[in-house]
RNA sequence: GGCCUCAUGGUCAAGCGGUUAAGACGUCGCCCUCUCACGGCGAAAACAGGAGUUCGAUUCUCCUUGGGGCUACCA
């Protein structure tokens, strides 16, 4: 066979050879020892989702903490799931959660010496591998129809036999030129295949830097590494973009393990060196009451829009996946409650081989301790952000008055135990809304115990004495009292020594009081929250509340 | 079907041949307290099963079981 004969018969086109791109391309100069390269390496799908995140921040921690490079890289290949607009989405939503990238597809093009970054657009470069493939012998094409492939299949299992196209079922990869060249004629389409020469009598060692040393057996497939387009498939671009692109380590799902083979055989047939691998255990999820794990890639409760949504800080997020990834990073976090997460060393070798479940009860105590610490400005800017984009009406009334709503997310906050009251920032109109007229309302119920003419009286006389000039003694006593004249324990010690003794204590008549101002029975610290609401306010919804009892 | 991979409480996880098998979240109880939240104290809760190696296995090996993945001109 005439190999140098077909592959110009099958690429007339190509005049550059791998010398010129490892030109264009040359080694990374300049980088510290050790510095790692890495990409992340999404295809737009429309929807970016939390294992990408996961991906991509550890990625993201191997280059910078190394003072290495981190890029990203565009997997557009597949033009049958294409989805208009979603490259711009995957650059919007990594932006939005603050992966910085040094270079790689940005907006409307590409920003970096290592490009194109679209693989769709790197097909001349992927040819001159292919070409080359083929002139050694070592890719051959194929005229397989899809319903060829079918038969092939069905044949297999009818006989038991192992899937894929190879051995006496890879009918294209011996035959001689003439046939090729007449089908070309015929104007027929093709992919080009790679020759395999591996067996599964054989068993290759390879070291993973998360999963340890793994045997795999050999790839005996010949995967197709061009499709009929003439854009390559995931494996091909995958060693031809992270040679060219001078990529040290590759973090990826691991359910790309089974083909690591393939693709180990691939770099050796390209004469490239493979670079270093991380594959992560993949991300889980209850499915429902049974306790089954699954992996879900359309789940919706997955897809970063979701936490966008809820409300979660990107911090939160971040800090949440950090807990997950690296099993040290809380008691780092414990040990450096105001240090910057990214003085945290992050490290491969604490990663988990498995995959692990999502948990949504731990992501929110992640978000309170994230807010918890927050300054009330920093949370003002942030649920002010959140209230623009998902709740116009809230955003409305929360940035009517800065300094008030400022004055509100104080509340508790500062100080060595801040309140954690919410997770999210679509929880704050339910905390919150009550400070805002146009969101109050009287939502909740004292307890029936209590004689509505006792907690008329107890809420109109109160609006009678309430003087905001009052510190917080002077304004405690009187709600004390208060309650003493209508037979409410003042003291609680007291009145846990003989409940029976009292109509009930003084920690129902402050809920009674709170009931009426905040429509609930539980709120922030009372005292601060009738400061805010002022005199005028706290007095007509005292009223309103005692006359409604009527 | 074939191949790969994983396996400690409900969840996330320490653990690297000898431990009373950490810690966090969640759950429950108590304390603090104007409610809630916070905080403090405490409780229940785990090495999937079976062989082997060893003086000794959660830790090493094998098998079984179970979960996950791959087996596409998807990534």
């Amino acid at each position: 066979m005439d190999y140098e004969y077909l592959a110009n018969l099958l690429f007339p086109e190509v005049t550059d050879t791998p010398e010129d791109l490892e030109k264009r391309f040359p080694p990374r100069e300049g980088l510290p020892e050790g510095a790692v390269v890495t990409r992340m390496a999404p295809s737009p799908t429309g929807f970016v989702h939390l294992g990408n995140l996961v991906q991509g921040l550890t990625s993201e921690r191997l280059a910078h903490q190394s003072g290495g490079v981190l890029f990203l890289r565009v997997e557009d290949t597949d033009s049958k799931r294409e989805v208009k607009g979603a490259v711009e989405v995957l650059i919007e939503t990594l932006k939005h959660y603050g992966i910085h990238f040094d270079e790689g597809a940005v907006m409307g093009g590409d920003s970096g010496a290592y490009g194109p970054y679209r693989q769709s657009r790197r097909a001349p470069i992927y040819h001159v591998y292919a070409k080359k493939l083929v002139r050694e012998g070592l890719a051959y094409p194929c005229f397989c129809t899809e319903e060829e492939l079918k038969e092939i299949h069905e044949e297999q299992e009818k006989e038991n036999a192992n899937f894929g196209y190879f051995g006496k079922w890879a009918k294209w990869r011996d035959r001689p030129v003439e046939d090729i060249e007449q089908m070309i004629a015929a104007g027929h389409k093709w992919v080009l295949r790679f020759r395999s020469t591996g067996s599964i009598e054989n068993k290759i060692k390879f070291t993973d830097l998360i999963k340890g040393e793994i045997e795999i057996t050999e790839n005996d497939i010949d995967h197709v590494l061009l499709k009929s387009d003439g854009i390559p498939t995931y494996h091909f671009a995958h060693a031809v973009d992270d040679h060219l692109m001078r990529t040290t380590h590759v973090v990826r799902g691991d359910e790309w393990l089974s083909t690591l083979p393939f693709h180990l055989q691939l770099f050796r047939a390209l004469g490239f060196r493979p670079p270093k691998y991380c594959h992560i255990g993949p991300l889980m999820k209850m499915d429902g009451n049974s306790k089954r794990k699954l992996s879900k890639r359309k789940d919706p409760e997955l897809a970063l829009t979701y936490y966008r949504a809820e409300g979660f800080p990107i911090e939160a997020v971040y800090e949440y996946i950090l807990t997950v990834l690296n099993s040290n990073f809380e008691d780092w976090r414990r040990a450096n409650p105001d240090a910057p997460t990214d003085d945290f060393r992050f490290s491969y070798k604490k990663m988990n081989p498995a995959g692990s479940l999502f948990d949504g009860a731990k992501l929110r105590d992640v978000s309170k301790n994230v807010i918890g610490k927050m300054s009330a400005e920093r949370v003002y800017e942030l649920a002010a952000g959140w209230a623009a984009e998902f709740d116009p009406e809230f955003h409305a009334a929360l940035t009517r008055d800065r300094d008030r709503t400022v004055a509100v997310f104080a509340i508790g906050r500062g100080g060595k135990k801040p309140r954690k009251d919410f997770a999210v920032f679509s929880e704050l109109k339910d905390y919150m809304g009550f400070f805002y007229d146009e969101f109050f309302a009287i939502k909740e119920t004292f307890d029936p115990k209590f004689a509505p003419a006792d907690v008329a009286a107890i809420v109109s006389e109160y609006a009678e004495m309430y003087d905001p000039a009052d510190d917080q003694t002077a304004w405690f006593d009187k709600i004390k009292n208060l309650g003493a004249a209508h037979g409410f324990a003042a003291d609680m010690k007291e009145y846990r020594a003989d409940p029976d003794a009292y109509k009930g204590s003084v920690a129902d008549v402050s809920n009674f009081i709170r009931l009426a101002l905040t429509g609930k029975n539980s709120s922030p610290d009372m005292y601060a929250v009738m400061n805010i609401l002022g005199k005028q306010t706290c007095v007509a919804r005292l009223l309103a509340f005692a006359e409604s009892l009527k």
